[in-house]
RNA sequence: GGGCGAUUAGCUCAGUCGGUUAGAGCGCCUCUCUGAUAAGGAGGAGGUCCCUGGUUCGAAUCCAGGAUCGCCCA
């Protein structure tokens, strides 16, 4: 069979699109799980991906270290699930729907319908998750893409009814009065999880009002808002009793704020009447800017003692609202305030408002502003430039709103989920140290949302006001007062017709609230694991709205039993206070235990400048666009690359860069299959099991150095820790490249056969194979290529696939034999080194190097690679010295490593008395100060003398004899000739193995170097029949100060 | 205010158990090699390893404090 033609750069878009199809026809993952069934199960469970929108460089990320594992693991034996999974419900799906079908509120959607709502929410998730699916498989991602689950499906929501019912039963569940953070446009809460990265810079309104005393009109304390809106609601204003406050006159009378202030707020020529401390002023009625409000009827304003009033800014005297704001309820709570909640649902002053009702919180300012003014009470008005909240769906600005809304406790679980996270490993480490710092600190979970696509909460409310939890379909199903008939699926608006009868016959209706998207998330690892199931539900999973979405099974306790808790799941950092955390609840809650074992997050995606990618910055990369410009093979190497602990910066500067690199590799690739072609190689299957037969140390020095980076990158593999692989994967390729193609070149040019050939052949082959099944986890389609082009079909008995091929199994690599070359690479740099310093390029042949060191493991070792060191260094011998010669200077340095558990603080003297040559000899050992110092404690450096081409580092220096004479200046002339005539074929667009007839012109000098060394200029350049010409029409040659013509001819 | 990180060459980043001469890639300069060639090699310029103090024979590394940046919480 005969090799590919290998071009002289990688396509990696249509090879990956080649090697796409030859998976699917030849069905090659399905083939994998067969070999593994029954292995050794490895349990990764996938954090399920929001199904809305096309996936991005982001996602592509995660999914490709999530396949990057999972194909180790695969080639290791291990027996996967490969089930991806995607996230359907809630808000973000709702504000897509709601854009795509031009509804921009609450009410519009409820004109529209909750039913073609529903509907069209499940046919953009069927939309985007059949996209994602496209677009991870382009990536190369290996899922069982048929079976995902889909969280919107019954199965899904009726587990997490399962789970919210074990919680109230254990008293866990309350509805409560909150401020809550509120999008006005969703017209929805927003739970801490969801005010990640939502403060953006924002200009608002700001306001300087007096509270003018009841008993005192022409004194007032003054407060400053950046809320106008709230005002309305003001029922208090607070003040630190502790500091210190002062009265300033002013036009409109005498102002009361905090001492600290004054100078700010009134100038440095503030008349300041009078001063006093804070809690003077505590207790003190005023009038309020909208007492004539219905609302405000009631309220009685007084001014209240707080320690939480800062000097930072405003005027240390604080507007307070209970009703708009989480600090101010507290407040309010322990003062017994009135509680005003100004706006409704969608942002909007209610009736009892007066002028203000009906307007939005936005539009409210001028009118506020007005009135004030009016009122006499307005100080001032500007605008602050400020960090402030917005919904991460809608971009509007956020507003505090005290609802009613469902929450489960964290107390009673606090503890035990301390604790299961404390059996997790965290990679890296300090996302334990997070994790376990958010339990400490975590509120109460508030898990519903006043929305419409999402779990429907079974929390069914009774006229007596108690309340029925349902914990199963089963249950509904007894429980149900109307017939079940209409009910297609657990989801608004059709859950909301079934109404239960109660244990005591009562007739309850659902609350018609929907749940936190990350119950929906959280409950995975046991709604898709079957767990406490008693029966295994051949494609169930695809219930309700999920029906024809997916094929995955519903499976039963004793599948959980064997996937669960996850070996290892992996998600962006963020997760730590989401998924992870929602699992972790849901986990311990249900079996008192972590549902992970190991954790991998990572951090966040930027641009190739470390900016933000931002679609509105037009910095933004696309991932179908990505993908086919750089490739995907490319873009999942940047992912391993990075260290996941810090921010990543992608694009498709970075990524030209790895490509460049991955070159090396192609560039060794397309060198064995050019002569491997030329001499028909056929490698040996059997050789990958153990090692290839070797014929030099370079031979064996690379079995070993490939043994070794096949173990480094295992143990990388296996601690989830990917930069530490691929770097260990592009040190191999180089030193692969670099020094044993670049070493062993001849040995493949040769013509004939015989066993170094063989060995050479059978080396580099096995070193390939090897590196083709390392690089397979990370680069499936270019370890696919490499597979394809050099093992299957040309060695018997070869899988298919690389990625049937298994993990290479290596034995330990021989430690002498990477030793050794070490020093030879040394000594080699170090030659190259003397030669330039010696102004003699490398293609004159010298006569001799000396290698000198006064470590005899080192001499032996460099002796042993002598004929290496020689021919990079082009010289005719290579002499081994001890460092007692003409070349060098010996140094005694202590090994302090070795030492300083032995002499302590003796060390800075040995130290200087080595340096001062004040020690002895004594064979291998050194005395110095009364201590005898073996080998292994000293390391004896060399510096060269004055007046040789020598350099020198650590132990080892090299000089070269940069002498020349007749014979060795013929020789540099014939491989100038040699080096000529090669770029003349290669110009001529002649094939490495077309022979040529040569006829050479010149000088004197020229004739008798080609009649010495004609062998030689012939077996180089292939050449046939070598006549020495006169006067020809052939190609100019000039060097070394001679001149000729060459003329080639095909033979 | 509390927590978790980060700070190393012009840029992007490695740096294991503390070991005395801190590395890579990219970029720049000089030279060189070449039938793997849109590559390769050698050399050079470029570093107060954020600062201060401590522990230690020895600190980029450990400890304390501080600065700046990022993230999380309040």
């Amino acid at each position: 069979m005969t090799y590919p033609t290998v071009p002289a750069a990688p396509d990696h878009i249509e090879l990956e699109h080649r090697v796409l199809r030859l998976w699917e026809s030849e069905r090659t993952f399905e083939r994998l799980r067969a070999q593994n069934a029954g292995g050794a199960p490895f349990s990764f469970i996938d954090g399920p991906i929001t199904a809305n929108n096309p996936m991005g460089v982001h996602h592509a990320w995660g999914r490709s270290l999530k396949d990057l594992i999972q194909r180790h693991r695969a080639m290791k034996g291990h027996e996967l699930r490969y089930q991806n999974g995607f996230d359907c419900q809630g808000l973000w799906v709702e504000v897509e729907v709601e854009k795509a079908l031009g509804l921009n509120s609450k009410r519009e959607i409820e004109e529209y319908g909750l039913d073609r709502f529903a509907r069209a929410c499940r046919d953009r998730v069927a939309e985007y998750s059949a996209v994602q699916t496209r677009q991870s498989i382009r990536l190369g991602q290996w899922m069982d893409w048929d079976r995902s689950y889909y969280t919107m499906t019954d199965p899904n929501i009726a587990y997490i009814w399962r789970f919210l019912k074990e919680c109230h039963d254990r008293g866990m569940l309350y509805r409560g009065n909150r401020p809550m953070v509120w999008c006005p446009r969703c017209g929805t809460s927003l739970s801490q999880h969801e005010l990640i990265d939502s403060y953006r810079d924002r200009t608002h309104p700001t306001l300087h009002v007096r509270f003018p005393f009841v008993d005192d009109p022409e004194q007032a304390v003054v407060v400053w808002t950046t809320t106008p809106w709230t005002l309305p609601a003001n029922v208090a204003a607070a003040v630190d009793p502790e500091a210190e406050y002062a009265a300033v006159r002013t036009s409109q009378g005498i102002d009361w704020v905090m001492a600290t202030r004054v100078e700010d707020l009134f100038g440095e020529s503030a008349d300041v009447v009078r001063t006093a401390p804070g809690a003077e002023l505590v207790g003190r009625a005023y009038r309020g800017p909208f007492d004539a409000l219905e609302a405000q009827a009631e309220v009685e304003h007084r001014v209240v003692a707080w320690d939480m009033v800062s000097d930072d800014e405003g005027t240390g005297v604080v507007h307070i609202a209970p009703g708009c704001g989480a600090e101010d309820f507290e407040l309010g709570r322990e003062e017994g305030l009135a509680v005003l909640v100004p706006v409704d649902e969608a942002g909007v002053f209610t009736a009892d408002y007066g002028f203000l009702a009906g307007q939005a919180t936005v539009d409210a300012a001028d009118g506020i502003r007005e009135h004030l003014a009016g009122e006499g009470v307005l100080v001032r008005s500007g605008t602050i430039d400020h960090r402030f909240p917005v919904c991460w769906r809608c971009g509007t600005d956020l507003i505090f709103r005290v609802v009613e809304e469902w929450f489960i406790s964290a107390d009673p679980v606090r503890q035990a989920m301390i604790d299961a996270a404390a059996t997790v490993e965290w990679i890296p480490e300090q996302y334990g140290k997070r994790m376990e710092d958010w339990l400490r600190n975590m509120g109460d979970w508030c898990i519903s949302r006043k929305r419409y696509w999402g779990l429907p909460l079974p929390f069914y409310r009774a006229p007596d006001g108690s309340m029925t939890v349902i914990g199963s379909i089963e249950e509904l199903r007894e429980r149900a007062v109307d017939p079940l008939d209409g009910l297609e699926e657990l989801h608004r608006p059709w859950i909301d017709g079934i109404r239960i009868h109660t244990d005591d016959g009562q007739v309850a209706e659902r609350v018609t609230e929907v749940g936190d998207c990350w119950l929906d998330a959280g409950i995975v690892p046991f709604s898709t694991l079957g767990w406490d199931r008693g029966s295994h539900v051949e494609g169930g999973y695809a219930a309700g709205a999920g029906e024809g979405l997916t094929a995955a099974d519903l499976p039963d306790q004793a599948y959980w039993e064997k996937w669960f808790p996850a070996d290892w799941i992996s998600e962006m950092r963020e997760q730590i206070r989401l998924w992870f955390y929602a699992q972790l609840f849901m986990s311990v809650v249900l079996v008192g235990r972590a549902p992970y074992r190991a954790v991998l997050g990572y951090e966040k995606l930027h641009d190739e400048t470390g900016r933000a990618m931002h679609k509105s910055w037009g910095n933004a990369i696309w991932f179908d666009d990505a993908v086919e410009e750089m490739g995907a093979d490319v873009m999942r190497w940047l992912y391993a690359l990075q260290t996941p602990s810090q921010n990543m910066n992608f694009g498709y500067g970075p990524a030209n860069e790895v490509r460049r690199r991955l070159l090396t590799l192609w560039n060794s690739y397309a060198f064995f299959v050019r002569y491997a072609e030329i001499d028909g190689f056929a490698p040996t299957w059997s050789d990958l099991a153990g090692r290839p037969p070797s014929a030099t140390p370079l031979d064996r020095w690379v079995v070993a150095r490939v043994e070794e980076a096949v173990r480094e990158c295992d143990a990388a593999l296996d601690g989830y820790w990917t930069p530490t692989y691929a770097r260990a994967v592009e040190a191999l390729v180089e030193d692969v490249s670099a020094w044993y193609i670049r070493g062993s070149r001849a040995r493949f040019w040769r013509s004939g056969a015989d066993a170094d050939k063989d060995a050479a052949f059978r080396t580099l082959w096995w070193a390939l194979a090897q590196i083709s099944r390392l690089i397979a986890p990370a680069m499936p389609f270019l370890a696919e290529e490499l597979w394809q082009g050099i093992v299957r079909g040309h060695a018997d008995g070869a899988p298919d696939s690389v990625h049937l091929a298994g993990w290479p199994v290596v034995a330990e690599p021989d430690q002498g034999a990477l030793q050794s070359m070490r020093l030879a690479q040394t000594a080699i740099s170090l030659g190259r080194a003397a030669r330039a310093q010696g102004s003699r390029k490398l293609r004159q042949p010298l006569r001799e190097a000396v290698v000198a060191t006064p470590d005899a493991q080192a001499r032996a070792a460099v002796e042993g690679l002598a004929d290496e060191i020689a021919r990079e260094l082009n010289v005719k011998a290579v002499r081994i010295a001890d460092a007692v010669d003409e070349l060098l200077d010996v140094e005694v340095v202590p090994n302090f490593r070795a030492l300083g558990p032995k002499l302590g603080k003796d060390i800075p003297a040995v130290q200087a008395a080595l340096k001062a040559g004040d020690y002895a000899r004594d064979g291998d050992d050194v005395v110095v100060l009364g201590h005898r110092l073996g080998p292994d404690e000293v390391e004896l450096r060399t510096r060269p003398r004055e007046g040789f081409a020598v350099a020198d580092e650590g132990g080892l220096a090299v000089a070269v004899d940069t002498e020349l004479d007749e014979a060795l200046e013929d020789e540099g002339l014939a491989r100038e000739l040699i080096h000529f005539i090669q770029g003349r074929r290669k110009d001529s667009g002649l094939e490495v193995a077309d022979r040529i007839r040569l006829t050479v012109a010149g000088d004197e000098r020229l004739r008798r170097v080609v009649e010495r060394h004609g062998e030689e200029i012939a077996a180089e350049t292939l050449c046939t029949a070598l006549d020495v010409g006169e006067a020809i029409d052939g190609a100019p040659f000039e060097a070394d100060g001679c001149s000729g013509a060459v003329r080639l001819e095909p033979a």
